[in-house]
DNA sequence: TATTGTTATACTCTATAACTATA
DNA sequence: TATAGTTATAGAGTATAACAATA
């Protein structure tokens, strides 16, 4: 079968399947966006990885959070939140307290030291996604697949309870 | 600053400015459908791990296709796609030649056990996107998505090159 | 001097299971 | 017996730099 010349550059290549597969999308977009954030947020406690941002804005923005709930929302398990959370501890981000309802969950509450940098953060990840995809989606389309993607998430979360 | 009770439900948090940043949705929906088709993947040589899959079907797509044309299509360098094609190879699914028209250059030609798994896996692959997808997006928003997506991809691409 | 691919390394994430303390 | 969180571990991906061979 001959299919022309050796493909040698990228613009020869077609994604076979892939090219109509949403996931293959979904996966090839996070590379790029998750990487291009992490080179913003470099330096901070919250660079590398994907759910030290969503842990650190809940906590400042719900104080009182519990660990099992970041991760339901993270879709990870306990372990690996919690791992999370020490090193949110240990540079003094947050501070941890056994609930008095219930001897065995925690309530996580933001220090002033992890508020400051919620603050920073909130406006960098806001602007890094607004900035990644401008260059690449039109304003108006953005809305769309935000809508729609919201309400995916959200219908993932309830499926996944 | 009273928030209410303590949050100990999912439903009873929100996103903070998550809520309507694209990269949120885009990095979440990421970790769902990635374990998912990982699950669906599983005892097969292109398990776990984003880009054993493109790399197989472009392989097997496009004979003599090279190991840098692979790494600039998943945005990886030459080192982690290496290590990909290093246990493609182990596993008897490709062949590398040294390029006759450039000594530094390889080509990358599929096996027929390795045509026989990106049969199978490519059918997987589609068949798990429209089925995790098809539980959390009508169909007609998902074409709308993909629409979209494949479009900021390809503009990803020209911007990086 | 630049490019293709390899090697080495250090860091991180992922998944799993076993464990404790409490309910 | 179930749940919240911890600890331990093995496997895998990520990022970076240095390297050899070729252009």
């Amino acid at each position: 079968m001959d299919r022309g010349p050796l493909p040698t550059r990228v613009d020869q290549v077609d994604l076979d399947v892939l090219e109509n597969t949403l996931s293959f999308y979904i996966r090839v977009l996070d590379v790029a966006v998750s990487r291009d954030l992490d080179e913003r947020l470099q330096g901070f406690e919250v660079a590398r990885g994907k759910w030290k941002i969503t842990a650190l804005l809940l906590i400042d923005n719900h104080p009182g959070i519990r660990p099992s709930v970041l991760a339901e929302i993270a879709f990870k398990d306990r372990s690996a939140m919690g791992r999370i959370l020490d090193q949110f501890e240990v540079h003094g981000l947050i501070t941890r307290r056994v609930s008095a309802e219930d001897g065995r969950a925690q309530e996580l509450y933001i220090t002033e030291k992890g508020s400051a940098l919620a603050a920073k953060v909130r406006s960098i990840v806001v602007q890094q996604s607004k900035d990644f995809f401008d260059r690449i989606i039109p304003p108006a389309e953005q809305d769309v697949v935000i809508d729609v993607l919201k309400r995916a998430y959200h219908r993932l979360r309830e499926i996944q309870e």
